[in-house]
DNA sequence: TGATTTTGTATCGCCTCGAAACATAAGGCT
DNA sequence: AGCCTTATGTTTCGAGGCGATACAAAATCA
C-alpha cells in the first residue's frame, strides 16, 4: 500500500538522488554537479552532501591537480567505510568478496573445488572459513551493511531455503544454520540464485552506476545453464523468484529426457557436460581446453560447438521473440566459448528472431572475475544503502 | 535523468496517489478513507481531494442510505467527464469504444469484416466511420484526454509506424495521415500492439484497478498467436517494443518453415488456421464450432487440440521456466477454447515447467468483450491522467 | 434532548526547498 | 602585484505543503 508523501519524504528523495548521482558517475562529482545534474540549486545539493558526508556516506577527497578557471571544486565519491559482503557456493567454488560503496573488491578470497553432490555441512564450513579470512582483512572502520550468498538453484529467499540445486545434489535445505557464523551476527545474510545476482555485474559496473547493457538475458553456464533476464536494469525474479531457468526451456520435443522432468531441454545439448561428453573430452576438461580444439580444429569439438550454438539459438530465439530483449550476455564457462559460438548463434537468431530484420540480437562474453554471483550478491546488499540512505544516517 | 523532488513534486504525487486511491477502490470512497488507506491526515487528504474535485478528477457522489453512525460521509468516484478513446483494426473486425476514468463503456462500436490482406486506405475509412459514430455519441461535458490504436503486429510507436502486420497483409505503414479524421484534432492517436493491449484489461479491470492477475502472460490468439507478458500488474514491451511474440517460439526446430523465416514456430500447430486445418475446417469457421465438435468426439477436431495443446505446452513451459509467470491468460479465439485446452496443457506444463513442483502454472480464459485491444487502447490513454492528474487541473 | 461517533474544516507551526545575495578560491590579464 | 573574471560553496530569507490540533457538522443511540 503506497503511503503519503511528506515533508521528510522529500528529504530522503533527495538524499537518495544525490548519493545516486555520485555513485553513477564514474568519476568524482562535486556538489554543483550534483546540483546541476538534478536539478536542484546549489544550496539544497550542499545541504544534502554535508548530510551524507557526515554519515560516512560520502567522502570528501582530495581534488586532482586540475587547473581550471573559478573556485576548484570539492570531488565526492561514495562512502568507503560502507561494504558488504558477497558469497557464493557453487558446483566449483566457494567464494566470499567484500566490495564497498565505490564498487572496489575490498577482500576476496575464491577457493575452486568439486562440491558436486557434496555434504552441505562440510561445504558450509569451508565457506565460513573462507568468508573469515575475507572479513579478518577488513580495515577497522568499515561497516558491513549485509551479506548475500549466490546459489546455484532454486531458492525460496523469504524462508532462506535453498529449495533444488542439482549441481550440488542438494534440495529443501534451510540455510540459516549452516550460515551462522559466516557474519557478524547483526548483520543477515539473503539469499539469491546465482544467474539473478550474477547479472547484476553486468547490469551494473559499481553500486548504482548503470553498466554497458540494460536489457538483457545473462546465461550463466557452470555445469547447467541458469538464466537471468534483465529489463531496464532490473532483474526480472518472476512473482515467486523462480524466472531464468533457460536451462529447461525445451530445443527439442522428442529429445531425450532430462533430469527435470521434461524432454530435450536446452541443458542436453550446451551444458557444459554435454558439450563435452559431445566432443568426447573428460567432465573435468576445462572449457578453454574445448575452445583450443575447435580453434584447432578436432571435427569433434568443432560439431559438439555447432549443435551446442544450434540448441541455444532455438531457446534464446524464443526468449528474445518472448520478451524483445537485444542482448544475451554469456556468463560462466560459455563466456569463454562465447566468441566461437558468436558466428552461429547471431546467424540462428538471426532466422528465428521475428523482429530481427529491425535490430539483430546480439551475443556477448561477460567480463570480470570468476564468482560473478559473490559480487552480484554484495551489489544487492549495498542496493539498499542507495536506495534509502536516511537509514544509515542515524 | 532523474530530477529533485522539491514541494510541487510533493503535491503532484500526493494528488495522483489520492485520486488513484479513488480509482482502485470497487466502491466509493471518502475523504477519509484516503487519509487511512495512505497515511495522510484527513486535513492533508482534503485539500488533495477538494482540488480534484474541482478539475472534474473526482465526482461527489449521491450517498447511499448506508445507516452508519457518526457523520456520513461524502462518497467520491473518479471523474464522468474524464474519458479516452480506444481503437482496433485486426483481421476480422473494426471497433471503437471510449471508457471513462471509471472503466465504464460510453461508447463502443464494433464492425466485424474482413480485413486479412485488406487496402490500408480503405479500412481506415471504416475505422474513420466507427470512431466517428462513437465520438458523436459523447455527452457534451465528455473531455477525451487520449486516444489509442490497436493493431495487431509489430509497431514503431515513437514513429507511429505499424512495421508489419502479416494478418493484415500490411508493412511498414505510416499512420498519421490515415488517422487524422479519426480524432480531435488536439488529441493524439498512440499506436500500440493488441496483444499488449488486450493484455491490459486483464491486468486492471478499471483506471488504477488492478484486475484478478499481477503476473501473467497473456496470449491474444486472432489469426496467429501474439502475446504479452504482464510482471507486477505492468505490461513488458522491451526495450523496443517488441516483446511478446509466442506465436513464433519455435517448438519443433525440424518442423515445417514458417512465413517468419524459422521453422516450427508455435502458430504453425496453436494458431487459428492450423487448428482448424488440423480438425479438417474451413479457415474461416468460428471456434465455438471447432469447440462443439471437440465436445462431441469428432476425432478429427480432437486430435487438432491435443496437438494444440501439446504445442502451446512446450512454447508456454519455456515462457514459465524464463519468465517465472504463474498464470496464462487465453485471448482471442484461444479464450473459447481455453476449457479443452485447459487439462492437457496443465499437464504439459507441470511436466515441462521447472518449479511446478512449488507452483503449478494455471490456464485461464480471458473474460470480457471483443475488442479488448480498443478497451486496452483506452485505458492506456486513461493511465496518463492517474500518473499525473495535476497536468489535467488546470 | 443530549451523548457519542465519525467526517470534514480551519488554524498554526514545522520542514524543506528555491531564490538571491554573499563569500571563497582559483585563473587570466594588464 | 593587483584587479577582473569565473565557478563553487554558503548564508539568509521567503514560500509551499504537510501534520497536529482543535473545532464544526451530521448522523446514530440512549
Amino acid at each position: 500500500m503506497p503511503s503519503g508523501a511528506r515533508q521528510a519524504t522529500l528529504r530522503t528523495t533527495n538524499l537518495g538522488l544525490a548519493l545516486r548521482t555520485v555513485c553513477a558517475s564514474p568519476t568524482p562529482t562535486s556538489r554543483s554537479d550534483i546540483a546541476a545534474a538534478t536539478g536542484m540549486t546549489r544550496a539544497t545539493a550542499a545541504r544534502l552532501v554535508d548530510e551524507l558526508v557526515a554519515g560516512g556516506l560520502l567522502d570528501e577527497v582530495a581534488r586532482e591537480a586540475l587547473p581550471r578557471r573559478g573556485r576548484p571544486a570539492t570531488p565526492l565519491l561514495p562512502g568507503a567505510c560502507f561494504a558488504a559482503l558477497g558469497l557464493q557456493v557453487d558446483a566449483g567454488l566457494v567464494a566470499a568478496r567484500v566490495l564497498d560503496l565505490r564498487g572496489r573488491t575490498v577482500a576476496e578470497r575464491v577457493e575452486l573445488g568439486d562440491f558436486r553432490a557434496s555434504d552441505p555441512a562440510g561445504t558450509f564450513a569451508r565457506l565460513r572459513a573462507v568468508a573469515a579470512e575475507v572479513l579478518a582483512a577488513l580495515a577497522p572502520g568499515v561497516r558491513l551493511v549485509g551479506a548475500g550468498l549466490a546459489l546455484p538453484g532454486l531458492v525460496d529467499e523469504d524462508a532462506g531455503v535453498l529449495l533444488r540445486a542439482p549441481n550440488l545434489g542438494w534440495s529443501d535445505l534451510p540455510t540459516a544454520e549452516l550460515l551462522a557464523g559466516c557474519v557478524p551476527p547483526e548483520v543477515s545474510v539473503v539469499l539469491g540464485n546465482e544467474a539473478d545476482l550474477a547479472a547484476r555485474t553486468v547490469a551494473a559496473e559499481a553500486p548504482g552506476r548503470a553498466g554497458p547493457h540494460r536489457d538483457f538475458l545473462y546465461l550463466s553456464g557452470q555445469i547447467g545453464i541458469g538464466g537471468a533476464v534483465v529489463l531496464d536494469g532490473r532483474v526480472v525474479t518472476g512473482s515467486s523468484g523462480w524466472a531464468g531457468e533457460v536451462g529447461h526451456v525445451c530445443v527439442r520435443p522428442d529429445g531425450p529426457p532430462c533430469t527435470c522432468g521434461s524432454t530435450g531441454c536446452l541443458e542436453l545439448y550446451a551444458g557444459r557436460h554435454a558439450l563435452l561428453h559431445a566432443a568426447g573430452l573428460a567432465p573435468d576438461v576445462p572449457s578453454p581446453e574445448l575452445a583450443d580444439r575447435v580453434r584447432a580444429g578436432d571435427p569433434a569439438a568443432t560439431g559438439a560447438l555447432g549443435t551446442g550454438a544450434w540448441a541455444l539459438g532455438v531457446a534464446l530465439a524464443g526468449v528474445v521473440n518472448v520478451v524483445g530483449i537485444p542482448t544475451v550476455v554469456l556468463g560462466g564457462h560459455l563466456a569463454e566459448l562465447a566468441a566461437l559460438l558468436r558466428p552461429a548463434l547471431e546467424r540462428h537468431l538471426a532466422d528465428r528472431v521475428l523482429s530481427a530484420r529491425w535490430q539483430a540480437p546480439r551475443i556477448v562474453g561477460a567480463q570480470g572475475p570468476p564468482a560473478a554471483g559473490a559480487s552480484g550478491a554484495a551489489l544487492r546488499a549495498l542496493d539498499v544503502v542507495l536506495a534509502d540512505p536516511a537509514r544509515f544516517l542515524g
